[in-house]
DNA sequence: GCCTCCATGTAATCCGTTACATGATTAA
DNA sequence: TTAATCATGTAACGGATTACATGGAGGC
């Protein structure tokens, strides 16, 4: 055994939603989930045939045009069980892997000439990632009733501002203490 | 090719403050920079011995007792070199595998009885977290001079403790809104 | 006709975890 | 003497990234 395939239990989180193809799927993690979890295509069609076998999820053949095949996959009845005992399982929390820190962590010297500039560019890139969160929560949340009916996923993305905001805070802290 | 491989990096950093047996490399994980980086000796040895190749670090063997043979390694001008190119190098930021996160994306009913259990078995972790990190910061940089010498340290301890208050006071604002 | 996007795959490679394996030293 | 810790390795396997590869659909 090695790692723990959760990317599995996200696929059948977006089937759960509505069937769709491997590209589809692929597609939700360039906007959508891509926040918090990444995963590529060569990745993505592998896995999709393995859990086709374990019965997880199955796929109807649709034409498109003349002749392109495309898979259209769902959810049955197994991959909604295995689903839910995942969400109602224990989550264990993965150590980030936040290169700036990791560097952050070899500095010893307070008055290094390195501190300033990287914490200057990291300082920007973090803004940057601040408002477009916060464009995105105003465009897919702009009412109640669509946050009441994606109401995890707005829990989510409003932690991602949080998140943003209190490394941008800590950053400008940094900056007054060198 | 695939992957980063920081690990090198933090080897590398690490030895530039002493030299060392993989077997105490190893055990940095286990306290220290185990917050926010890890890894196991059956990683490390084989990457010592590349990196040895690659000339970056250096070994030599140590008789403890009648006959154990240890390691001792130490940093190359080399390794020194392309340990700061990686320094000043500008920072990629993985996204964060959080899974509590990401079943919380999926929940998408705000009445759902699933709720309410996830966020306090997850408030209970982030809680404890935060005190042992307070209690870690008080330990480790208990006067300024200690600050001072090991100042990336404590600004990332420091971080790491802003980052558990802020997903704490999260979850609280969550179980307000459920 | 051409470019962009849709759509599906495989191969190579590396990273990271778990397990297997062995033996020495030291302190209770 | 025996248990915990020190010390070093290899093997198997699965996860994730990058690159290679192919072809159709639809709009301009």
């Amino acid at each position: 055994m090695a790692q723990k395939n959760r990317l599995k239990y996200v696929l059948l989180g977006l089937l759960k939603t509505k069937k769709q193809t491997g590209y589809d799927l692929a597609k939700s993690f360039d906007s959508d989930i891509g926040e918090f979890w990444n995963a590529n295509h060569s990745q993505i069609y592998p896995l999709l045939k393995r859990m086709e076998e374990d019965k997880l999820i199955g796929h109807e053949d649709v034409t498109v045009g003349q002749k392109l095949q495309k898979k259209q996959y769902f959810i049955t009845n197994k991959g909604q069980k295995i689903f839910y005992a995942w969400l109602k399982s224990p989550s264990d929390l993965d150590n980030t892997h936040d290169e700036f820190i990791l560097k952050l962590f070899f500095i010893d010297d307070a008055q290094s000439p390195l501190l300033k500039p990287m914490i200057i560019t990291q300082q920007k890139y973090h803004e940057e990632k601040l408002q477009q969160l916060n464009t995105q929560f105003k465009q897919k949340f702009s009412t109640q009733k669509k946050i009441d009916q994606n109401f995890g996923h707005s829990l989510v993305l409003r932690h991602a501002i949080d998140r943003e905001q209190g490394y941008s805070n800590w950053l400008t802290e940094m900056l007054k203490l060198i």
